[in-house]
DNA sequence: ATCCTATCCTGTAGGC
DNA sequence: TGCCTACAGGATAGGA
């Protein structure tokens, strides 16, 4: 989304801004669209979930999409009628860009550029999954001692920021792990593996403008190209794309998970030799 | 400190 | 058709 964003807003200066008045995430200030007026966008920028639209003047409108919010881009005229849009943004040049979020659990908040990192939201993140991938060393060190489940583990944002319900089940699968194991439990070739997998599978969904499997829309209200490639999320029942194995849904956390259960066995495919201290008991 | 659950909200799909 | 339950891309407050 930022880099969509960033192809279609930036540059461009608000000429007016109208809410809906409904409460989102939190609600919104009222006072948005006065301090948003006559602002031009400097630049996007994005850290974990949360997308930063840097305007001129020293503020920034950190916002996050929660389950179901979109950002649309009308080049010229919007349509007549769309349920749920929280903000309305009109562009000089009669551009305008929506803020769309059914559920509500989305945010939009303004707050200072320079404050930007002490913000709550964000201080608490840990490295982006993109900006800052984690190798295998790194993510083998966070989970030291962590009894979560690896699946749970990777959607904690505290530790690493960016990843979702979606790509933690696809990243899983790629990188051969059980999703049930717990994190501490896991060596440094698997999370080797689970680093490489981070990277191919973010790499490839952001090529292709993210992952559609029902309501997500890019900018343009176009479905992202990943949606088709999903290996397990969403597809239970069906054949494991990697092996014909059906693919099991379970609930970790109240969160869907998809797994195949023949690519990642639960314990360990390499090392069934046993280590040389069994026998000094 | 860490982990886990319930909760916020609306829409849709599936069973009966 | 109508009614019911379960589930959907997330974060967080609060209890264990």
């Amino acid at each position: 989304m930022r880099r969509m964003l960033e192809a279609t807003v930036r540059g461009r200066t608000i000429r007016a801004v109208t809410l809906s008045g409904l409460r989102l995430r939190e609600p919104v200030a009222p006072s948005l669209p006065r301090r948003l007026r006559g602002r031009t966008i400097a630049g996007l920028g994005r850290t974990g979930k949360y997308l930063l639209v840097d305007l001129d003047g020293g503020l920034t409108l950190l916002s996050h999409l929660g389950m179901s919010g979109r950002w649309l881009f009308f080049p010229a005229a919007p349509p007549d009628a769309l349920e749920h849009v929280h903000a309305r943004l009109a562009f000089t040049d009669g551009a305008q860009l929506w803020f769309q979020d059914t559920r509500r659990f989305g945010l939009l908040r303004l707050v200072r550029t320079a404050a930007l990192a002490r913000d709550p939201a964000l201080a608490a993140l840990g490295p982006d999954a993109v900006a800052e991938p984690p190798t295998g060393a790194t993510l083998h060190g966070l989970a030291r001692g962590a009894t979560p489940a690896v699946k749970s583990f990777l959607l904690d944002q505290r530790r690493i920021a960016g990843l979702g319900n979606i790509y933690a089940s696809e990243i899983l699968h790629r990188a051969g792990v059980d999703p049930r194991r717990r994190a501490g439990s896991l060596g440094a070739d698997e999370w080797e593996r689970v680093a490489g997998a981070v990277r191919a599978v973010l790499g490839e969904a952001i090529g292709l403008m993210g992952t559609t499997f029902s309501m997500y829309r890019t900018v343009w209200g176009e479905p992202g190209g990943f949606g088709e490639r999903l290996r397990v999320y969403d597809r239970a029942g069906a054949p494991c794309r990697a092996c014909g194995t059906p693919v099991r849904r379970i609930v970790q956390g109240q969160r869907s998970t998809f797994y195949c259960p023949a690519c990642q066995p639960r314990s360990r495919p390499r090392g069934r030799a046993r280590s040389a201290g069994t026998g000094t008991s």
